[in-house]
DNA sequence: TGTACATCAGTGAACGCGCGTTCACTGATGTAC
DNA sequence: TGTACATCAGTGAACGCGCGTTCACTGATGTAC
């Protein structure tokens, strides 16, 4: 709440102020736009109203920046996924279904978060806070497929880690293929989300996890 | 059999006699050890070892090279994908796991195609050849999904389409976060081919269609 | 079989461009006394 | 409260680079007669 960085950017002398989050704003905006590969740093400099130099203060290169754009994404979504999965309340199975819609409401909503994070080819060990934030993202699913899993008897549990990658999978396919803000490359009969959830409900039945336990009741 | 097609390329005269197919593989290279981005027409030229005017001769710019190789992708996909299938035999399923361990293969063995195919960002209308090839693809997914739909009682079968759209996103999913050659961004405790068959078990299992026709039995 | 000619598939030099990065610099800010 | 000084976060000019693309050209090939 400290005025001094809060204040208008438009007339700014010397200093900016606050370029660093600018930057980052500016990338996200290209990546958005362009995809992950249309970014550069000159033209991030350029919407930042500063010249080219001025991004070596606060990044030591391009990657360094990209980087911390995914590590500001997998930041969000973890946010926005155990938003969503609320504790499982009220019950596992309602919450999980909102995860998945979350999940593609974030891949749609911030496409450029989303490429910089799973498509940008940013390795994950560029830095340990990315390292860190990724993992408690996936940590996110883990504890949701954890919960499902636990409502079946103890013999006819699979491993709580193949299920969650399971969902990972079919999460990044749907977003990934059909997704997208531009409509994805194929016209479908219904919406990456309704798809999505039809496939994560036909996967619980597979499980034993529906409505009644039971998948022929279906 | 040509000989004059044929001859060795290394002494060559004026004329290259093979330009088009080599760009082709040279891009192949490139993208392979890049990425879609990291191809340039330029280098794509000195590979051939051939002058950067050169390859104007053959496409119209650098991105009719990149939708020719997403379209060869597709043909190779297509025809790796109906080879795997064949036809359902001996049965279904067991053709239809055969399937999914070659979509794995294909994205594993020829990642340059695969991201050609699904990363590079080339429009599907690039040209007709290429929407054309893409198109049957998908529908060799499709058509493997109404052979399995087609062994449940006719009250209990789910849209062919939607079936066929679910098996390409865990497959697409399970291919881009775990299937990739360098090993994927995150140790998994089984292989990225065993996890897409454990997952396309769950979701048959989910549908009916399971080794006893039920899932309980499993 | 030979010759004239059209066409094809290369050359090589040049262009303008924007990029990432470096450098010595300087204006603004914060701190110690 | 003032002043000296260190540090911080910008500037702007410059660099080398490789790219995509165009251009007039030319050597090789194929074809008609």
């Amino acid at each position: 709440m400290s005025w001094k960085r809060d204040r208008p950017e438009t007339p700014r002398g010397y200093h900016h102020g606050n370029l660093k989050e600018e930057l980052v704003k500016a990338a996200l905006g290209l990546i958005g736009e362009k995809g992950p590969n249309g970014f550069t740093f000159a033209e991030a400099a350029r919407m930042a109203g500063v010249s080219p130099a001025a991004p070596y203060r606060h990044f030591r290169d391009r990657e360094e920046l990209l980087a911390d754009v995914a590590t500001r994404g997998f930041q969000a979504f973890e946010a926005a996924l155990s938003r969503a999965w609320d504790q499982g309340r009220p019950d596992p199975e309602a919450a999980f279904h909102r995860l998945g819609r979350a999940y593609l409401a974030f891949a749609h909503d911030e496409p450029a978060y989303y490429s910089a994070m799973f498509e940008a080819g940013v390795p994950l060990d560029a830095s340990q806070e990315l390292r860190a934030a990724a993992d408690r993202a996936f940590a996110g699913l883990r504890q949701a497929s954890e919960a499902l899993i636990a409502q079946l008897p103890a013999g006819k549990r699979p491993p709580a880690l193949m299920m969650a990658l399971h969902v990972w999978a079919m999460s990044h396919g749907v977003a990934a293929l059909f997704g997208r803000a531009d409509g994805g490359r194929r016209p479908l009969p219904m919406s990456a989300a309704e798809l999505l959830e039809a496939g994560m409900l036909i996967y619980l039945q597979g499980l034993g996890i529906g409505r009644n336990g039971s998948p022929d009741a279906g």
